[in-house]
DNA sequence: TGGCTGATTGTTACAATATACCATAAGTGG
DNA sequence: CCACTTATGGTATATTGTAACAATCAGCCA
């Protein structure tokens, strides 16, 4: 799997962050920027921001690519000893505020990179040859979608979209 | 997890086919299509529809609703010891097919109801509390998705689109 | 402070899902 | 028939995730 990144058509981009960062970004406040709002999300919530759950949002954010669970075990478990069970709630819990998203195609987490919006699933690009990954901006739900459901007298409670392809770079390199 | 169907609003209704089966409908045309459409696209792609790819989709088509890899297992176990192996090998050579679809957000798998379409990746409904599926008709990846991969550079290959919540019945039955 | 209470984490064990790898068999074209 | 490709068998093991119960911690109030 190769590593890189590529920079989005501006008018795509959101508030100055492309959709996939470009590698000489000032990664340390999108890490930074991140762990705030949960701080503040939490607060907010009147929840707690222990060191389990921050260290684990730390760790996921140490970039902007997916992680994999066990990967983040053995990470974690530098510092603390840590059991499966313990690791998959904290993520839990960062999951149901909103605070990263799982990637159901590729078993893994991944940082969100569009906190601001209301608690939402996302939508995203992941390459399936480098792993790297875009989250879309806006609804997973359309209006279409959202039109059929009720219909149908279903109510949506979480959506999973997720486009699997290959980024331009990797394209590129071996078309 | 309660067992039941609905029927969707006719005009989101594809060939007289519901989105949500009734139960009362004649299940055995369904499964007897689904096998003849898997006949004729093996045959006319050069592949071999073996009696184990057969036998696997005739037991993911026992019913309308999905089915874990291990159930299916012990299934075809009673008259043909099986490994896993085997087994997912059927189902990935089922699934490229476009004969069945794998449900990501519920590590299951179901036939596909709509394998009219071009090979395609679906988007389905599905209810966390009784399991039932309902593919919705089109295409998961919208204009708008498809625009802004574009302008990325990004090749779709395939996607997973799932919204998880609760049908009519079951919220019916308790809300 | 000291104890109560609910939330959080620790720990063990195990369930569930999926694949690597190599051997064997079955179909296919000469 | 042979050589070749494709498909299956089978063992072992990797990977992902959870159940159940014990221990601990944070906040609160007498």
């Amino acid at each position: 799997m190769r590593d890189h990144t590529t920079t989005a058509d501006p008018d795509q981009q959101q508030a100055g962050i492309p959709l996939f960062p470009s590698p000489d970004h000032a990664h340390h406040r999108c890490r930074n920027a991140a762990l705030q709002h949960a701080a503040r999300v939490c607060k907010s919530h009147g929840l707690r921001l222990t060191r389990l759950r921050r260290q684990t949002l730390e760790m996921i954010w140490k970039s902007h690519r997916p992680v994999k669970a066990y990967a983040l075990l053995a990470q974690l478990s530098v510092q603390r000893k840590l059991a499966p069970p313990s690791l998959y709630r904290a993520l839990h819990f960062l999951e149901q505020q909103g605070l990263i998203h799982r990637l159901r195609s590729t078993r893994s987490f991944i940082g969100c990179s569009h906190p601001a919006t209301t608690p939402h699933s996302g939508q995203f690009l992941i390459c399936i040859r480098c792993d790297t990954v875009a989250e879309l901006p806006g609804l997973p739900i359309t209006p279409g979608t959202q039109r059929t459901a009720t219909s149908l007298g279903f109510a949506i409670d979480r959506a999973t979209v997720e486009f699997l392809g290959q980024c331009q770079t990797c394209r590129t390199l071996a078309p």
